[in-house]
DNA sequence: CAGTGGTCTAGACCACCTC
DNA sequence: AGGTGGTCTAGACCACTGA
């Protein structure tokens, strides 16, 4: 009966998962930014009054879900789309045949825009509300290979523009994360074949018609809060998406 | 000083992965079967003489790894796909709108050929070696979804006919464990679109030549040795492929 | 060398399941 | 009541890093 309670149950959670909400909560305060060593085990054992082993244990389930990286010997550190090792974090983009060539950004238009009804939805923002499109492509040894089109709220990123975009380094989330404080999380997809349009067609550098996969991204940041929407189109002569299933 | 070795590094584990090895290797022989109960940590701890902990720290990787499945108060089982909640473990279809409809499997055809050299390659087998060839539809809800051919080593599977996959479940997977003692464990995907072919469009009712997702699929068992190599071409009007990244 | 994460142990208690 | 996995602790030692 001791955790019998009257009405709903208020689920209780593991002391180490009360310590990892602690530390998430201190991540999404920016108390520790990505890419910054945060404190020691053992020094976070002492500020919260618990032991090593549950700070361990909460700190490897947020490793697990690369909301930080462990190094040994020198620390703990927030996730960052800056450190080239992470780049492309979420980019499942592979060669069909030999290894990739680094793929490289090319932003070809930055406007502004209000939001429609199924954007707003998406981005958890009013109908209406200013966001800001882009559309860029991504080459693979000077072959075509993703053509994006991305929907941001404006309230997030206020100034962006083409140019801040062309003077950028290849990864988007990594202007995201040092001009904007913005802080990709996670991802979710949903994979289609279409026909490309004219723009992705000419674009691509494929014929109008031919079948593209269009891969739909909603990136979250801590939260769960969407920050971008992402229409991705693949062409896939000489590339394909790799999943792997456990 | 202490690891130094001549020549090459023996890249020495911790205890526990040694550990993990051993219940690995006990898997692959068969002495615990998908569905089954494994031992205790208590009795494997003294079985291998280490610590619970250490088993712990085993067993806890293996279930991140989806090998085995822990039940408090009842134990820790082998994954199975038999199992009603893991019956499409490997299946990423999902409805565009609302849930999905639970999805029914409908074989077609079924026969033997000789390997040629891809599949071979992909099998791991000789080139000419005897393979059996599936071919199948997913419906869900009477909406054809998904239309596989599936080859398989005929080593593995030699009595395969379509008259038993008529009388199988839904998951093919069950029926290799059940019926061959082949156990699937992970999975390799590699996504594409295409452009219908005739038995493709006419199978899933639609248009010669309109997009298809292909889902290239090389399923591994223990040991990443290969068991099954499946092009899935996915009807994306009503459904799509998802994925999560993190 | 000191400081960090990584491993391993031993023991206590809790939560859940079955009999 | 007895068995299972789940949590939490405390302490020891190892492996790696950088000053």
């Amino acid at each position: 009966m001791k955790n019998a309670v009257p009405f709903a149950a208020p689920t209780f959670s593991p002391l180490y998962r009360q310590i990892r909400a602690l530390i998430t909560r201190s991540l999404e305060s920016g108390e520790w930014r990505p890419g910054e060593i945060i404190p020691s085990e053992a020094e976070l054992a002492s500020r919260f009054g618990v032991s090593q082993g549950t700070v361990r244990k909460a700190i490897d389930e947020m490793a697990a879900e690369n909301l930080v990286v462990r190094r040994q010997g020198k620390g703990t550190f927030v996730s960052t789309h800056m450190d080239p090792d992470s780049y492309s974090r979420f980019l499942r983009l592979a060669a069909n045949e030999g290894k990739l060539q680094a793929p490289t950004s090319v932003p070809l238009e930055c406007w502004r825009a209000k939001a429609g009804a199924d954007v707003a939805r998406t981005l958890a923002i009013e109908a209406g509300a200013a966001i800001i499109i882009v559309r860029r492509l991504l080459r693979s040894g000077n072959v075509p290979a993703v053509f994006d089109e991305i929907y941001l709220p404006g309230e997030l990123f206020p100034d962006l523009t083409l140019d801040i975009l062309k003077s950028a380094d290849i990864s988007l989330y990594s202007l995201f994360e040092s001009r904007y404080g913005v802080y990709p999380v996670r991802a979710d997809e949903r994979l289609r074949a279409v026909a490309a349009d004219r723009v992705s067609a000419r674009v691509l550098q494929v014929a109008e018609g031919s079948p593209l996969l269009l891969v739909e991204r909603v990136t979250l940041t801590y939260g769960d809060k969407p920050v971008e929407w992402r229409r991705a189109y693949y062409s896939t002569q000489d590339f394909h998406y790799h999943s792997e299933l456990g």
